[in-house]
This record gives structure tokens, sequence and C-alpha cells, in this order.
DNA sequence: ATATATTGTGTACAAATGACACAATATTTT
DNA sequence: AAAATATTGTGTCATTTGTACACAATATAT
């Protein structure tokens, strides 16, 4: 969290840490009608895809240790985050792999050892607008990109399996989860909310039904129509009444076939 | 798992477990009308009351752990079990108890300082049926006993958020989760069903329809009368249909409101 | 001016839910 | 032995919710 944090952890100083225990990240964001996840690209020989992740400093709680490996590798500040799942098979990481990077970078001793332990990782959910947010590679990762979740790269070790979890989980907590107000932008059509739905629920829903369900749940302000746009009636924006929206969630709301 | 791992587990050879990382075991009965959960009371001054939790050997899955710690602690085997929250504050262990208990059963050095390191813990949910299971105190227990979830005692650390998230996780995905058939007996009436979910929900449900809504999942054999009971028409006993139950569950089913 | 695509809303039927009713039946009381 | 009592299994019906499809309104393209 404050900046000797971030040195430490860069320089994993094993000592600060604690042994075997890590947090990985799954940042979901919603562009173009599709899903989206966040990916990092190693400093390391071979195209090697990973989630977000990093460790936990002894003395931090493990939700801080999300929050700050998020910011840390990211740049993203104050997501919505969401514990799902704690992985710990003994083969969820690739020895083989680990060997020939650490080989590769020359890491040899205490921080060698560091990496080739066992880690137990727990998962994290971040949702997040896309336009709103500008993440930047930290010094280890040569590269940052949003990824199709349909078109997901191999990544290293289960992290496609921990990939595929976080989407379980928020298929099956969608009425739960502050899905709208964190993955569209301010103002939004009723075709995008539904293309959301329709993204995370892997299903069509009908038009006119969608559309009046929503309006009935009363959670959103109406404003002026939409003017650039297709050969077509312009729709209106709307944008989510805070307040209502989050007195909803509470109770849940939505679908439930 | 094996003989072996018990016995370095009784012994907390810390050389062999990963370094702050524990497992804890909410382990949920029904028994008239109600829900219990089994906790032991250790062995140390004081009534103190816990969870049965343990520790991760180096070389173990983290499920693995989850059911051995199980099977050590109270005799439990092959139970249903699922993960449902990793637990990770900072302050979730209170170095004031652990310390004077240290100084009671006289554990100094090596032992007394895995003791007092901050842990991680993973909870794991299981659902069993009290009147198959015989739970029995291992040696670092004096007592266990199943504990009405109304009337459940104070528990060391954060064990009660614990038992109280399992529940509402429990609550959750009641739809998900196979309650009737490991909470209840073999045969039972759709009353004890209907209070299971009662019990579950926190609510009253309607008799009538909540018979009919079950019944039409065609999930249930039908069995002779129950011939013991109070001045008043006999209910059917049933019992699963456990191939048709399975299959259901995969898909979920049940009460949305 | 007309064609086209898409929106906002209407309608009508089906299915699920919820509240309550009532005869059937096993025991207890008289 | 008959009546009283409690509880079961099922019936009914009004209300709500879900589903499929229709159609006028309207913005741009031709």
């Amino acid at each position: 969290m404050n900046q000797k944090g971030i040195q430490k952890s860069m320089l994993f100083d094993p000592t600060e840490l604690v042994p075997g225990q890590s947090v990985d990240c799954v940042i979901i964001g919603f562009e173009n009608q599709e899903l989206k996840i966040l990916i990092l690209k190693w400093k390391v020989k071979g195209d090697i895809w990973a989630l977000p992740g990093g460790f936990v400093f002894k003395e931090e709680d493990l939700d801080k240790a999300a929050i700050r490996v998020l910011q840390e590798r990211t740049g993203i500040k104050l997501p919505f985050l969401e514990q799902f799942k704690t992985f710990g098979n003994l083969d969820r990481r690739d020895g083989d792999i680990l060997a020939k990077n650490m080989e590769f970078l020359a890491v040899k001793g205490k921080v060698a050892d560091w990496f080739k332990q066992r880690f137990i990782t727990t998962g994290y959910l971040s949702l997040v607008d896309i336009k709103k947010s500008d993440p930047q590679p930290d010094f280890s990762s040569e590269k940052i990109m949003w990824a199709s979740l349909d078109e997901l790269p191999h990544l290293i070790f289960d992290h496609n399996d921990i990939v595929k979890t976080a989407i379980d989980f928020i298929r099956n907590q969608i009425n739960y989860l502050p899905i709208g107000i964190t993955l569209l932008p301010e103002k939004f059509t009723m075709k995008d909310l539904q293309g959301l739905y329709e993204s995370i629920l892997r299903k069509k829903l009908d038009r006119g039904n969608f559309q009046r369900k929503m309006l009935k749940l009363d959670i959103f302000n109406r404003h002026d129509k939409q003017l650039e746009g297709g050969a077509h009636k312009a729709p209106y924006l709307y944008s989510f009444d805070k307040e209502k929206y989050e007195k909803l969630l509470e109770q849940g709301y939505g679908f439930n076939s």
C-alpha cells in the first residue's frame, strides 16, 4: 500500500512476505459487446501471459494485498474487488516453466527458491470500466492488454481455470453483483446493458421483455436521446440511480432462468 | 491422509507444513427441525470452543487437507465438502488467548512460534447426517458436540464469522447444494424437508405449495406410510432418487424468493 | 420522398406463485 | 365405540411473472 511496501514487493524480500501465499486478480471489462480480461505478458523468454498477481505481506490483510497488487501491477485504483475462490492444488504451478525462467533471468538462491515453492493463491474478481481505466505494465511485465474472453491466449499455470471460475462466479451471482454500474460507462443504452447480460449469461434475451423488466426495477435515470448512431430511431441513454441501485442490490434482482 | 501424515500433524512438525495456512471446517447437521454445527472444546484453560481446523502439508492439495483435517479431528469420513471462503485478516487470531494457552500448555520455542503466527484460513463447508455420524474428539480436544446454530457459544478467533459466512453461502446456493440428501436420513417426510428449507432460508413456507413444488421435481421415491407419530393422519415417507436428484442439481432447482 | 433499421411499447397466452379450502385419516379423549 | 383433534394430501383460484410476437414511431441512408 505504501511506497515502502511497493519497493519491498518489487525486490521480493521473502522475509516480509507470507510464504506460499499469493493473490491473483481476474479483471473484467466490457467492450464492443464482449467481456474482456486484463492480462500481463511476463518479461521472460517466450510468450508467457498471466493474470496480474502478487504476494501477501506478513503484516497485511489478504483483501488489502489484493487491492495493492492490482494497483501495483496495473495502475487501477479503488476497483470493485471480491474474493471468489482459493486455489491450492499441488500441481497448479508448472515447475518446468519456472525453472527455465529462473535460468533465463539468472535468478538464484533464495529468490529462486521463493518462486519455486508451491503457492496457494486466492482469486479476486474486479469489474472495471475499460474506457475509464488506463492499465500500465509494471516493471516485471513487458505488456498489458485487454484480451477477449473468447480468444484468451493460454495463460501460465492454472490461470485459465481461474478465469473460468471467475466467470462462472459472476454468472451465478449476477443478481447480486454491481455489473452494470462497474462495467458500463456512465451513460449507456438498454442495448448495451442487454449485451452485457447476454455476454455473461451466454444466451440471447428477448429485447422487449428485457427492456420492460429492467425499467420496472426503477433504478435508472433516463437522459436525452443519443444523437450519433445508425440509420434508425435513436435510443434513450440511461444512467444508474446509485442510491436505488445499491438498495436493490442488497436483496438481489434480475434473471432467474 | 496416510498414517504418517496423521502422526506428523499431531506432532506439529512445522518443517512439513505450509506456514501461516490453515483450513477450518463448518460441519452442518440438521436435527429436531434446526441446523447444528459441530464444534470442539480445546484442551486448554477456560472454555474455548472452536471449529475443527488444521494445517496443510507442503505436499498436499488444499482440498485434500480439508478432507484429512475433518477426518482426523472428528472421525467423519468422505463427507460432502465444499470450499466457501478464505479468511485472511491480520486481526483474525487473538494473540492474548494464544499467549495464555501457550503458557498454560508450557509450549515453547518453535511450536509456540508456529501457533502465534498469522494464519490465512480457508473455510470448508460440510453437510452431514447427524444420525449417521459419530464424531469423536481428537487428542487435542476435550469434547466434541453438535451445537444449535441459534445458540452457538462464543467461538475462538473469527470462527463465529466463519460460521455465519458458511450459512449465508448455503442460503445463497441452496438450489445448487445437495442439502436434502446429505442432511436428512435415508427416509424422511415432506415436513422434515420443509423444516430444513425453512431453517436455511429463515422463513416459513406454505405447506401445500411446498409439497406440490417438491413432488413436481420428480426426484423422490414414495414409500409406505409412517406408523409411529402423533394424533393425526400419518404422512408418507420419501427418499431421494439419487440419479434424478444429481441430474437436477447440476442445473439448480428450488426457491427463487 | 421513400426505404431501412431499430426503438419503445402493446398484447395475449402460458407458467409459476401464493393464499386458502377441504376431505381423508391416524390417534386421543370422552 | 363415537366424537374430537391434529395433520396430511390435494384442489381451487386470483395474482404475478415469463415468453413470444406485433406494430407504430423515428433517426438516418438512398
